[in-house]
DNA sequence: CGGATCGGGTTAATCGTTTAATCGGATAAT
DNA sequence: ATTATCCGATTAAACGATTAACCCGATCCG
């Protein structure tokens, strides 16, 4: 029916050349406001949209990022993407998702993908110990402080910290920490953290469900009456999936949360408030991560010569991390009667 | 240091003209074998990447779906998105992705940043109730059955009637339904299969956590409590974020489950299985739904002539539902004692 | 033996936008 | 009056890939 509209056919219409069309709606050259201003509206009102592959081919750049998760599947991972897709879109980029599906040579492959579409940039939550390769674009990393090349995260060693403090000054001195794997630094630093909070004094133990899984299947039971019968009064986990699995077992096994026994996670996943009780965990305010790396890579993208590069290549941001937030729910209270029976 | 490999580059280095080239690596044009390997292997050799833009450009097709959610927040999208990036990479497609965050005219925005990204078709999982306006684009919509302008989506209706006949065989004849949002049709079609798999003789209640939230705030009690009291032998959610809620709220109360009450969900999220009692519900095939979504929007892209479209103008595809599978897990036994109480 | 066919390339136009260079005329400075 | 300045717009050259049209020599066919 309609010609999609393009440059020339505004061009024609006001009888100006493509130039001046171009000037008006980027406000860029020499141009009259007033004819700047009626091409706008004509523009406005024959439903202009510029087509981005001209553009891009013209700039080189797309104004496009590449979000790169080591498996979507992962519960946190909604809370990631939605805060970079806003930051993103604020600052007039999209977002291509790329997924590593759990496996490094997976993360390459989507990084390659991405970078075969154009992307200016590219957001990578590496998957646990990988060391990205130079991938000639501006890279941001979100993953942990302690991290080489972490562009920005939230601050997991402090976050143990808060969380192990604050269950150290409930009276818990016998603590169960309960991880999924030993080579996450994410994990590393928590629970780092965690026994830094809990003091010198607290008795700690530590399990990795990864482990366990060899042995019982992913959905077998932690054992952990035998923890609370050995005296254990706070069972601290790093992650809201973690803790969800210890409280159901905790109720299922007949010990009362948190009379008996206190519960904790990481992360404040979408249920964690919803469940009976209530789940104490730790929040890092991703919008502001999201906000934070996007900021950097952009700016690493239009300002090249401005930004700054950590040694690893990466982009650099400040803060470089974000702080994690307590939020005390039910799950968690003073430490109780069991170490009167132990 | 070197130059960003292109066509040309590769012209020169082998003396043919760009097109013999382009012909080579795409394999169109006429050209010898031996010339079309030895620069197919040179072309790999300097790490020649096509650039996006200019063959978008020139063919006038970005390679890129658009993938618009109602709230990425929402805890199956990981499901959904994995599906979704994972069948059109295959198809050599990237996933661009929108967030309507929650609200109706959001929902517009992100379709509009997407068009203007010039995403060449688009996958759009309606907020509920909302028509999709013509985008001038192929459009595939993943709702319910039920939905006018659906294009595919699991058999939620199948799946009420599966659970619902499931709970009728352990004898349930008491049994609550809860729901979240009066509005969404998903949910009234699993609430519709629900009551016709229970049965005409069955005693069916239902609430909306919704009306709920007005009330006692988002986390409040659902007051499970009276329902048991008044001889309810199951609740039946729609969801396993609400099952979640139901089966820590009444395990807070000291009802067993199940042996006093049974509690299934839907959707089979991640934590489903983790938790104690494991949830039974029941589980769409996603991988299979987003397969089916991108082959029926990536043949109307590449191939308009030959793919159907609904009277909503969206894609069609075949088959258009994906049956649900129950997946009993202990969270559901039989009917038990409250009967007797009651 | 003359024309048609075919294989293996090349030429050149084109996609839509941006932007450096330029141009014509009016105005200001000398 | 001559030159410099400046404004408002135009011209034209890119950006990198695809593809229709064409070209030339060799082969085939009747």
């Amino acid at each position: 029916m309609k010609p999609k509209p393009k440059l020339t056919l505004l061009a024609e219409t006001f009888n100006v050349s493509v130039a001046t069309v171009s000037n008006a709606l980027s406000g860029k050259g020499r141009i009259s406001p007033e004819l700047a201003q009626r091409i706008r509206d004509g523009a406005r009102e024959i439903g202009y949209v510029p087509s981005s592959a001209g553009r891009a081919l013209r700039t080189g750049r797309s104004g496009v990022l590449g979000l790169v998760l080591p498996d979507i599947s992962n519960p946190l991972f909604p809370q990631i993407a939605q805060a970079i897709e806003q930051a993103a879109s604020t600052r007039g980029y999209g977002v291509l998702i790329g997924d590593a599906r759990g496996s490094t040579e997976g993360q390459s492959q989507a990084i390659n993908r991405l970078l075969e579409r154009g992307v200016d940039g590219m957001l990578v939550i590496p998957r646990r110990g990988t060391r990205v390769t130079d991938i000639g674009r501006p890279l941001a990393m979100i993953d942990s402080p302690s991290t080489p090349g972490n562009t920005v995260s939230a601050d997991h060693h402090d976050g143990g910290v808060k969380m192990g403090t604050y269950l150290a000054e409930l009276g818990h001195q016998h603590v169960l920490i309960v991880a999924m794997s030993s080579r996450s630094i994410v994990q590393a630093d928590r629970i780092e953290g965690l026994k830094q909070g809990l003091g010198e004094q607290a008795r700690v133990e530590l399990i990795f469900t990864e482990d366990l899984a060899e042995q019982d299947g992913a959905v077998g039971s932690l054992g952990l009456a035998d923890y609370v019968a050995r005296g254990v009064t706070a069972v601290a986990t790093l992650s809201d999936l973690t803790a969800l699995r210890v409280l159901t077992e905790l109720q299922g096994a007949g010990f009362s949360v948190p009379d008996r026994v206190s519960v904790t996670g990481f992360d404040d996943l979408i249920w964690s408030s919803a469940i009976t009780p209530g789940l104490t965990t730790m929040r890092a305010d991703m919008a502001e991560i999201g906000r934070i790396a996007v900021e950097a890579l952009v700016k690493s993208i239009e300002r090249p010569d401005q930004a700054e590069r950590t040694e690893s290549g990466t982009v650099k941001a400040s803060p470089d991390r974000v702080a994690m937030e307590l939020l005390v729910r039910p799950s968690s209270g003073k430490a109780g009667h069991s170490e009167v029976t132990s």
